[in-house]
DNA sequence: CAAAATTTTGGGAGCGTTCCCAGCGCGATA
DNA sequence: TATCGCGCTGGGAACGCTCCCAAAATTTTG
């Protein structure tokens, strides 16, 4: 019933509990007949290592926090799989917390990893403008924050890993037009998000370079939701808006959109082209399939655990921010 | 830099440690000014609680673990949602982590998460048959386990949260039928989970009764992926087993078979209906949206939080088997 | 006003680890 | 033989917190 510690080895194999610490450690100062003894008995009484204790005594918990907007969409699932790719095999352990979008949550979810003593956290902020003091707070305290994706808007020093939003939604629009488009809506994301701007803007500067702007065309999404994409279309529709092709924020959006033409009887392609951001298998499995820009989304979640990696080894080493390429993934919703 | 101790705001407000201790566990054997003091300074001085120490004081952690195959679909991520709907405000807190189907990573994740010292683990098993070694050892060390929706194949001493999985496969199959469905095909999932078989065993029996039935008309999927139901449906095609309709073990197979017939030019549901079990909010994205027995998630995971502490606050406690009722949507994949 | 009851505070052990410091045995060197 | 170095082991403090026990301060009772 009750746990296996090391003093309870050391009381069965007559030693120390120094001696079986530094066995179960892989300590060099240990006769190597001894520490096969010790591992033996751990392993048939069944010991597992309290971290708790571990983590009091060391300093450190070997956890990361990983602050999340959401978990319902295969985005962050496919970063934290690179993120325990890489952590994984070292030891840590991952610990996640949705926010829903909502930063009063992210900011609840922040004090709470301190507490919980994390060596340092991965985070997709919700709103770049809110909980600056607590990213502020927790630096202090000496945890590092990794940001990918979305940024906070001022400087901190902390390391990112980002794509290009204002690059590839320029390659998005310029796909359309090259398609024959000229009545190219955009859906827009959250104002509070830079990526959200970004986007806009390179949607934008595409659409101006060729003449063919029109602020009627842009619609700001509601949320982030699958029926914020089908409202916002719906939106357009109804003030009688024309468009030929649509570039939504994400792919929910743009499948929320999509649904509705669908609904609506509009031929995607043909009558409309759809295509999006930051594309997830969700692109893939839709019909048509949507054409997407798709950050490498496990590989985001890699070089947010190196560069956590790093800023643990040493807290005052320079921030880094390293910029991904993204892919232009063309499918059937906008080729034909 | 440092943390701020319960130490530091004892020397700080000139109080014992013990005195700060109660101020912060709201306990009653305190004036109320001088809590106000201190709770007041632990504000300002930015006190956070470690809770490495306290977990390792009070012999537990609060801090429940979560077992599951994958986060990529919504449908762990709805259980989640209503877990932590539970547990949060009881001071909870959820480690998620992901075995990606494979029994060994797993078990590995089991054993992490007692070294964790969870009070207990919430799971969604990945094959009926392993690890039953770990589950009981993990009982009897008295960490109370929790399965939802599939269950381990021999009586362990565990509360469960599950649906009647013959039931509404056999509902699925009977609506099917009374669309004047009669070659309809079965995707099934791996034999290794018991809901597979349950499942299947529901569509029999509901062909068999209209002897209608067709061993080549089942096919077992390679996997839970979008891709393995992709592939199903190319094996019927390519093996020229004709069928009018499909019932598919879960959305994702239910999905990747959808786009095959469509990329085939197949008209859903016009040519072969389209059904599944366990959806989720993927089944409202695709188009047509597919019909779908829907668990009712959200509550899985509330039910299973509530399970939970009842375990925690006495193990031995009797185990209780929770049967929720789930709903079958039929949408545009199946009616016309 | 003393004694008892009650409220409020302080001292300090102990949770399970890790790790520094010291000690032991033993062979090599002087 | 005395000294040193080396490999290994044991003792015990410390991490930050909670909680038992006892002491002090305050109020109530006879």
């Amino acid at each position: 019933m009750k746990r296996v510690t090391v003093k309870d080895l050391a009381k069965h194999l007559l030693l120390s509990t120094s001696t079986v610490s530094r066995a179960l450690l892989n300590d060099k100062n240990i006769h190597w007949e001894t520490k096969k003894k010790v591992l033996q008995a751990a392993k048939e009484l069944g010991y597992r290592r309290n971290s708790a204790a571990a983590s009091l005594k060391y300093g450190r918990s070997k956890n990361i926090g990983f602050v999340v907007p959401e978990m319902v969409t295969p985005f962050s699932s496919k970063v934290l799989r690179g993120i325990q790719e890489i952590l994984y095999p070292l030891g840590y352990r991952v610990i996640i917390t949705e926010c829903d979008e909502d930063p009063l949550r992210e900011r609840e979810n922040l004090l709470l990893l301190e507490e919980f003593n994390v060596d340092g956290i991965i985070i997709n902020l919700c709103d770049e403008s809110k909980n600056h003091d607590v990213y502020q707070q927790l630096l202090d305290r000496g945890i590092p924050l990794v940001f990918f994706d979305r940024m906070p808007n001022d400087s901190l020093n902390v390391s990112k890993v980002l794509v290009d939003n204002f690059l590839y939604a320029s390659a998005v629009t310029e796909h359309l037009v090259s398609k024959g488009r000229k009545r190219i809506a955009h859906i827009m994301g959250p104002p509070s998000l830079r990526n959200s701007q970004d986007r806009a803007k390179g949607y934008k500067e595409v659409m101006d370079k060729h003449g063919i702007s029109d602020p009627a065309l842009i619609i700001e999404a509601k949320g982030l939701g699958f029926e914020d994409g089908k409202n916002a279309v719906k939106t357009l529709m109804e003030k009688q808006i024309e468009f030929d092709a649509i570039f939504a924020f994400t792919d929910t959006l743009a499948i929320g959109a999509m649904n509705y033409l669908l609904e609506q009887g509009v031929k995607i392609p043909q009558e409309v082209s759809v295509a999006s951001f930051s594309g997830t298998e969700l692109s893939t499995m839709v019909y048509p399939q949507l054409s997407s820009v798709e950050p490498p989304l496990v590989q985001m979640g890699e070089e947010a655990a190196r560069l956590m990696l790093e800023k643990i080894k040493n807290f005052d080493v320079a921030c880094r921010e390293i910029l991904l390429d993204a892919e232009l993934k063309i499918r059937s919703s906008s080729s034909f």
